[in-house]
DNA sequence: GATGAATGAGGTTTCATTCAT
DNA sequence: AATGAATGAAACCTCATTCAT
């Protein structure tokens, strides 16, 4: 089978992508990025220096692949929780609870995250933000639809613009997270989420 | 008068320092702690890189101090913005209006802020995100007696804890500012701030 | 040969690591510690600065380890020495000979120990004084035990107790090394090392 | 009187220089040339920086100048003692009593002396090794001329030319200072010193 | 005359990247 | 294809020296 061989040799060098990219986002959400070096990185994924730069053109596009790659897996997770439900409620809860559990299953790339989109001073890789940007901007579009379809089926009270709405649900659920993060604490967590939605829901559900 | 000489040097060098800590601020905020060097600061602020290293340690402490003096200041305001009326409702407003200004009026260093809250051990610049975190929580506290107070004199419906519903308060302001940052329009982000009351005071309020 | 390849490379590595300690011993004593950079260290040793780095940790290290292998070295060759013979005067006479052209042969390094020894925590590079110390310490004591033994079997007058003595020949023994660096000049120089046990066996041997 | 005013000045100016030379000498000999700033002197002196400036062209200047002093000063007091007596033994003991004292009452001065003189590396400040070889090189010829004259006097025996013998009182006195510097304890110090004598004069006096 | 704030050349060291093996 | 030795630009920081007050 001559077509087996490619395919093999493609799902290796995938592996040993995966390997420095799992190396390099431990190493840098725990120092960060200037104070982690190629060779530390390297020498953690088990490869010379060499074969890295094989991998990637320099340690930026490296940083680079790593939030971008990692954020468009949660983005596909993300949608796909919204659609696992027509009901707009249910979709809420599914929102909530879907990044809750990213966010607390993925605390160092999230952190990468937030400072990149956040944050300004230690790190600041060339329009990365912009990008995240995009994807943040593209799923509190879908999560404004919901809210949208939820005021036209009069099941929500319109107090404000759909957008605001995602927005704000969006907000809440990173602010209990990164609450929780301080004293990790899994009851005191699973009530903030549920504090959350009863928040909104006071105010919003059209009973 | 030969007692003005001492005052008038020191309020010399604290005008330099000021310059310094400007200069500083301008660039770590565009391109990030470390793609800044001393060189540049040094230049930026038109003293000679031995001046700048009379008046900051290093460049840690430099930063530091940036970070430091401003957070003092903001505190400062934030505290007596809630003195300013004994009214709960008002006093939220006050809260977030005045956060609101502070955020839009200092978009540089409160990028600052943010990286040293939510980055990990990017800035950790020993201990300087626990200083931050220290007073953020004491806001927090501050904030919460306002909400207990309204529950209390049931001005407030009791639908959560009032550490989480300042949290809530705080988390929403700062989204619609970053919202705003975005695509600046004054217009838009008075409504946002609008919105977050709004969308708090809807369920909250026990009419 | 697959084996050959690592010992082939080892071998390599130590030239390099010579010719580094060779160009710095160059420098250092020609124009002492503070006043050579790594830089021309570097570029003595036909290496870049980064590779010099490699091979020494800093500034300090590269020092030590100058000093400190020249003097191991320094020291078997003296212990060898005396160990040449067992009749007390031949062992005096293979002292100051060895210690002599040891001397002659490696006046840079000498210097580097002399300031060592003498200077005050001009040195002091963190115990290396100490260290050389001790093993002048060591070498004075292995002397003064054939001074014992030549007092013992009566071919030495009990002039002075054993270590005086062994200090004393060493003293006479540098002392003459240094008059002969400032107008060298090998009649003069052998006259003295002559001189030196002249001196000593008129008033020593117990004829 | 207006004589009396210039005397006066050039008094004070003398006090005031000598405060700087004795605060330089205490750190130089404390933590080497190299690693004391021009800073430190003018605050262990007392004085504004740019006053030790008035004084003393540069650093090198200033560390000249000390050196060169004490060292007029010591080689006055030997000279000195030299012609104490006219009895050759007695001058020989004047010379190495007063130099072992010098040793002792002055060591940190001595130390930076003999670094200049044998050592090479830190210090090397350009020249100045060879004004002090000069000073040695002439009180060695004076002491030699003791030994020369002993000799045709009968006192001495022959046994070596007189300069190679001055060159090795000198020699031993030193050496046994410094091996008194290493555990200092009167006792053992002038025991050492006696026993120099003793050494040459078991083999140099003609009795 | 004395002061000390300001200067900036130059030192040590790190680390991203290349390329011969 | 993988390796890792070698590179050297560039960063941080110190400190001798100057000169306006």
């Amino acid at each position: 089978m001559d077509e087996a061989r490619p395919p093999r040799r493609e799902k290796e060098k995938e592996r040993q992508r995966q390997e420095m990219l799992e190396a390099a986002l431990s190493l840098f959400s725990e120092r960060g990025y200037h104070n982690v070096t190629m060779h530390e990185i390297a020498e953690k994924a088990e490869f010379a220096i060499g074969t890295v730069y094989k991998f990637f053109k320099n340690k930026e596009d490296l940083y680079r692949s790593l939030i971008l790659e990692k954020m468009d897996g949660f983005n596909a997770m993300m949608l796909k929780a919204l659609h696992e439900s027509q009901d707009e409620v249910e979709q809420l809860r599914l929102f909530v609870r879907t990044l809750g559990e990213l966010l607390r299953a993925n605390v160092p790339i999230m952190r990468l995250f937030f400072t990149e989109t956040y944050g300004e001073s230690f790190n600041k890789v060339a329009g990365l933000d912009a990008e995240i940007h995009k994807n943040h901007d593209h799923m509190m579009e879908r999560l404004a639809e919901v809210f949208a379809r939820g005021i036209r089926n009069k099941r929500f009270k319109p107090i404000a613009d759909p957008l605001s709405l995602a927005i704000a649900l969006d907000a809440l659920t990173s602010a209990f997270f990164f609450r929780w993060l301080e004293s990790p604490g899994d009851q005191a967590y699973h009530e903030n989420t549920d504090t959350i939605l009863d928040i909104l829901y006071k105010g919003l559900l059209d009973e």
